[in-house]
DNA sequence: CAAAATAATATGCATTTGCAATTATAAATC
DNA sequence: GATTTATAATTGCAAATGCATATTATTTTG
């Protein structure tokens, strides 16, 4: 009933429509609609810290994986490039990354993590822990491992890059 | 180790960061990766047809529940309301929804969708199932069936309206 | 039942976004 | 080793977005 595709026959059977299947039994749908919900509940409390989506995005990358090109930064972050390249402008006049050429490759630009985008981050966590708490209410921490693991599944099976 | 708070001792230990948390065990981040690249690929596919995100995502729940309010619509097809306005009123002008007043809320506008717009969407669906399967690859049933009820978990957990 | 509060939709406007093109550097090819 | 091709990052620009507000209609309240 999940695989959409394939359920009765055995091949090329008409492709069930989204109506068949329900908008609830659609994972993407659901996904979508949570992290809508996800991403605007955290936007307004970054208005408050100065911050947008794409640069909350990048310094919680950054404070996992530091000193990253801007292309690949872009990928983890989620973020077009463009749209990175002009959100780095203002942390990093922000002074909340800092950019530091590649020593073996002139065209990159490595990017890390400040002292102050560690606390503008460390003022943000609580309030992306509060909404993720919210989230996973009443769910089982067997059933969120689960979760998770499907999840790590679901990103190797998209994934473009090797990272 | 998935449950973020509270994990070893019983009240306020000190949230853990993101960096002990690590991105690839934080559901959140996982979600928007996997949404990111899933939205971008469809992307691509709904340019050709003269679509874009907030257009397809309005045809898309339309064509399981029809006549909705804007407002309403909005929320399922997660978007602004504001952007969903202007999205319908350039779907309208093609052709593929239509706007009913409400009988009885002369405030309300009902929108449906129609047959170019059925027909749109019918082009469109192919490649979502393509993108879909890619995603769940090799993910059995049980498991994706898995998935989906903790989605739907999810989604009561964060949902702001009845719908 | 008049006045105030709430709700649905549209719109003005500044900002953000994404795409394409540009610039600068590096790698590959002939 | 000069020329072509590929990659990293920025930027110009038109379109899209989100917020606040305006407008119209409905519901609530005193």
């Amino acid at each position: 009933m999940n695989d959409i595709k394939s359920a009765v026959s055995e091949k090329s059977e008409p492709i069930p429509r989204l109506g068949e299947i329900g908008l609830s039994n659609f994972a993407p749908y659901l996904m979508n609609r949570i992290m809508g919900r996800y991403n605007a509940d955290l936007r307004q409390e970054m208005t408050g810290l100065g911050l947008t989506t794409p640069k909350m995005r990048a310094l919680a990358v950054l404070s996992v994986i530091d000193a990253l090109p801007i292309t690949e930064l872009a990928v983890y972050a989620v973020v077009e490039q463009s749209t990175l390249s002009r959100s780095l402008e203002q942390l990093a006049s922000d002074g909340l990354v800092r950019r530091d050429p590649d020593p073996t490759d002139s065209r990159v630009t490595r990017i890390s993590i400040t002292e102050a985008g560690r606390a503008a981050l460390d003022q943000l966590w609580p309030s992306m822990v509060r909404v993720y708490e919210q989230m996973f209410k009443d769910i089982p921490a067997e059933e969120r491992q689960a979760f998770v693991t499907t999840l790590q599944k679901m990103l190797n099976n998209v994934r473009k890059h090797d990272f």
